[in-house]
DNA sequence: CTGAAAGCGCTAACAG
DNA sequence: CTGTTAGCGCTTTCAG
């Protein structure tokens, strides 16, 4: 009993194929007898519609592509959920890569994406420049660009207010007395990690403190170099008494480091995180952090994306900047 | 310039459809002279081979299908890149859903994979039964469980050894001189959750413990079931001095629980976890956990299905039971 | 209301 | 070595 088709079907219930397939799309038009008589057959034969043959003459695969540079930061699988979920009501499947912020393997995949014909493309990519994505602009395929912006082309794109974000944890640092305040930045060649440096850099000059060499270190994003820089930091002469931290897993290296060198959070040094982190309510201290919106992130992305879908011209390309929260614990003291 | 065909391009480079197919493969037997002609008018006519249309005929996707029950559960997308970097290396690629331990989601996914034609499926399912399963095992489509079992079915399984992981800490904490210890199970109608209380039966039983039915707490794997049931352990007249937790989104419940409550963890309650959780070296004191070989378990799950997926026939289902590691660190003190 | 027939882009015999 | 041709399972005119 290997997989019944269409022909089966029809077959089976003394009709057409044309019949058969009015009725599994619905369209109508078909004596209510005869729709019984091939539903019966469809159920009998436990015929299941094959969504391969379907996607080649309707030239449409229901899928879409979405390209993220790292699974292990649990921002992005947020961002994720807040996409499917949204894609599954429209009835559009996803297919998920991690490119490890490789640009290479960003390419490879991007091929993959063409090949298996996506409809659409939701990326946070690991090369802001976008010269890899022409392929996907020839062929018209709808691009939707999530917290890291596409220079070389005009897509819709989603991104969260970094310089925002940063300068409102900054500006809370220096109203509670701190002057010595450090920052781990994320890559420097990214969107989000210039802008969060730039935020920082920004309310320092507005309340007019003196921008520190040594306390303006740059991590990659990941877990060690927060650490590492961290003990950098630790080590300085002039020992800083507040520190930002650009992401989420440079802020658990943080929190490693401090748990390790014996530096008391709160007490000794205050401490503002980029995103949330999950224990950041049951630390000890309460971690004061900055978060975004990342469901919602994702959610307004497939929108766009949906539109361009399925209307056939959507006039300019939008751009999205939604605003952060400063989530306010304890993590901070004043000086 | 809207994508060119194979016919696009043997016109070009003016030889038929067919030796475009046979360089496009690489199946050889092609001058070297055409073979350059056509590689040629692929590149400039930008063709990419439709893979839709290939399945078609092929009638493989290269495509498998993973279910899991919950994607927030951090051991899941671990076991998926076990899974999903070993399929990229022989070319397959995966679709990944969540069920969020619905059975109904997880057939209405699997209908899904079955009109999309996957060559093989790896699921940990929402409904150890396995009714759901009927269809994709009549259509003949490899079947590999993950991390929990099928009952009605025989297919290649591959899990750990949660009574032996569970007997392992629960006599971890009776040496310790523990007698009083509390366990918060996962759901009991899961294979994970039904075994480690069995493994911390066994261990209790064997070392002469009688046990209390006011420490043996039912949870349901999320987290905010290890809170409330700390929580409860906490206000009972007689009070555990050790907790085993049944897995890591409990733990971190339990964890925000014992902080909240300011039971000191270590020192008033010995404490251990299964799976090991990203916090658990840097908190204090660390935390002795059950730790799961994840990507491994990924690993050999697309293993064996890649075998079932290209040999014809594999003689008799395999089930690998992978064992789980006691990793003591200090959240556990004699008494 | 229903059926016949023409593809969708590609692979795989089968001939030459 | 290369070309011709018959499908793969389904949707979509176009006739009846």
């Amino acid at each position: 009993m290997s997989k019944a088709t269409i022909v089966d079907v029809a077959k089976h219930a003394n009709v057409s194929i044309a019949t058969v397939s009015r009725v599994i799309n619905q369209l109508g038009g078909v004596r209510k007898n005869t729709e019984g008589r091939i539903l019966q057959a469809i159920e009998e034969l436990n015929y299941i519609p094959n969504a391969v043959a379907r996607s080649m003459v309707k030239k449409s695969t229901k899928t879409i592509g979405i390209i993220i540079p790292d699974v292990n930061n649990p921002f992005f699988p947020a961002v994720v959920s807040g996409i499917e979920q949204k894609a599954r009501e429209k009835g559009y499947f996803t297919l998920l890569c991690n490119t490890n912020e490789s640009a290479d393997t960003e390419r490879e995949l991007l091929r993959i994406f063409m090949e298996r014909s996506v409809d659409g493309l939701i990326i946070t990519t690991a090369d802001e420049r976008g010269d890899q994505l022409q392929t996907v602009i020839d062929a018209k395929i709808p691009i939707v660009a999530v917290d890291r912006a596409i220079k070389k082309f005009e897509v819709d794109t989603v991104l969260v207010g970094n310089i925002d974000g940063a300068y409102q944890a900054t500006r809370h640092l220096i109203l509670q007395g701190h002057q010595k305040i450090a920052i781990i930045c994320g890559s420097q060649n990214t969107t989000p990690g210039y802008e969060r440096f730039v935020g920082y850099k920004q309310a320092m000059e507005d309340y007019g403190i003196p921008l520190v060499d040594e306390h303006i270190l740059e991590g990659d994003f990941k877990e060690e170099s927060g650490n590492r820089l961290t003990r950098a930091l630790y080590h300085l002469p002039d020992r800083p008494t507040a520190i930002l931290s650009s992401n989420n897993l440079m802020t658990m290296g943080c929190l490693k480091a401090l748990s390790e060198l014996g530096w008391k959070l709160g007490e000794e040094v205050s401490f503002i995180g980029f995103d949330d982190v999950d224990i950041a309510t049951f630390i000890n201290p309460p971690l004061t952090v900055v978060s975004r919106p990342m469901r919602k992130l994702g959610e307004i992305a497939f929108d766009l994306l949906y539109e361009r879908m399925t209307r056939s011209s959507v006039q300019g390309k939008r751009h999205y900047v939604l605003s952060p929260d400063l989530n306010i614990r304890q993590s901070c003291r004043l000086r």
